[in-house]
DNA sequence: AGCATTTGACCTTC
DNA sequence: GAAGGTCAAATGCT
């Protein structure tokens, strides 16, 4: 339905800052996929080699995260100040920005209730319009660097596939990324089941950020974690996992991976604001 | 046996 | 009340 859509506030194109940052996510989506590509397949051959790309994404993202932390905070000072007010207004138009902190205190209805309403945040719900999520379009959808275990699957009014829905598999590290993955519409035309299932298109929303990173990098450096990617038959989806598989991956998609660096589209529409609601205080 | 996924129920939001 | 998001028991896989 258009309700996700609809509370979607606009941030004018034209901001020098936000183009800056969509580049800069954007650059960091990339990197992060390339090294979910490169890092196995490294190891299977040279782990020394391996560790030093390891090094390498890291320093890349590093500097990355490090600019765009720069951008933010211009991008804070011209808000704050009142300078171009643009996005501000924008946001504050948005219901769900405004959506209270207060409404964590009445989950208290159901019989789960003190269950849910657990301190770190698991359990509490959110909303596809969320100012903190992100969206990327892709033919590879669980090549983005983490480890995620699915949680729920859902079928949403009006669509032609069914939303899965992904936690972090580091969530006892209460790592609280989520994402939901969703295939586009199939277009039209295709001749046959395969060809559609091919050129399939995912949609990848995150939502919150990991806070599992210095983990996986601390293992990534000792012993990388094997990561086998299966074939989903039934949803024609891939699926990553966690295992401790002794042998490289040779099932690697290496035509889809190189294709996503193609193909992937990054809606940053939220991420501007995303930067600003979420900024330290 | 242990772990990940599936799936129906429950809860929250709109 | 409908729709979306999450939980957790059941199920399947390795």
């Amino acid at each position: 339905m258009d309700r996700g859509n609809k509370g979607k506030s606009l941030v004018s194109g034209g901001h020098g800052g936000s183009e800056m940052m969509e580049a800069m996510r954007r650059q960091q989506e990339l990197v992060m996929q390339l090294r979910a590509l490169v890092l196995p397949l490294l190891y299977a051959v040279d782990a020394t080699s391996a560790d030093v790309a390891v090094q390498l994404f890291d320093d890349v993202i590093a500097c990355n995260i490090s600019v765009a932390s720069k951008i933010e905070g211009f991008l804070m000072m011209m808000t704050t100040t009142g300078a171009g007010g643009g996005p501000v207004d924008d946001l504050l138009d948005d219901k769900s920005l405004v959506r209270k902190s207060n409404s964590t205190t009445t989950a208290g209805s159901g019989g789960r209730t003190t269950e849910q309403a657990k301190p770190n945040g698991v359990g509490q719900k959110r909303r596809r319009n969320d100012k903190r999520s992100r969206s990327l379009v892709t033919h590879v959808p669980h090549y983005d660097g983490h480890q995620w275990r699915k949680y729920g699957q859902k079928n949403i009014n009006g669509r032609q596939h069914p939303r899965n829905y992904y936690r972090c598999a580091y969530r006892e590290r209460n790592c609280l990324a989520t994402k939901t993955i969703e295939q586009q519409e199939r277009n039209t035309g295709t001749s046959s089941a395969m060809a559609g299932e091919e050129s399939a298109k995912y949609t990848v929303v995150y939502y919150a950020d990991h806070t599992c990173k210095d983990y996986s990098n601390s293992m990534s450096m000792a012993q990388t974690p094997r990561q086998h990617v299966n074939m989903d038959l039934r949803n024609g989806d891939m699926v990553q996992t966690t295992t401790n598989a002794q042998e490289p991956e040779a099932d690697l998609d290496l035509p889809a991976l190189l294709e996503v660096f193609e193909s992937s589209l990054i809606n940053l529409d939220d991420w501007n604001e995303d930067m600003i609601s979420s900024s330290p205080v």
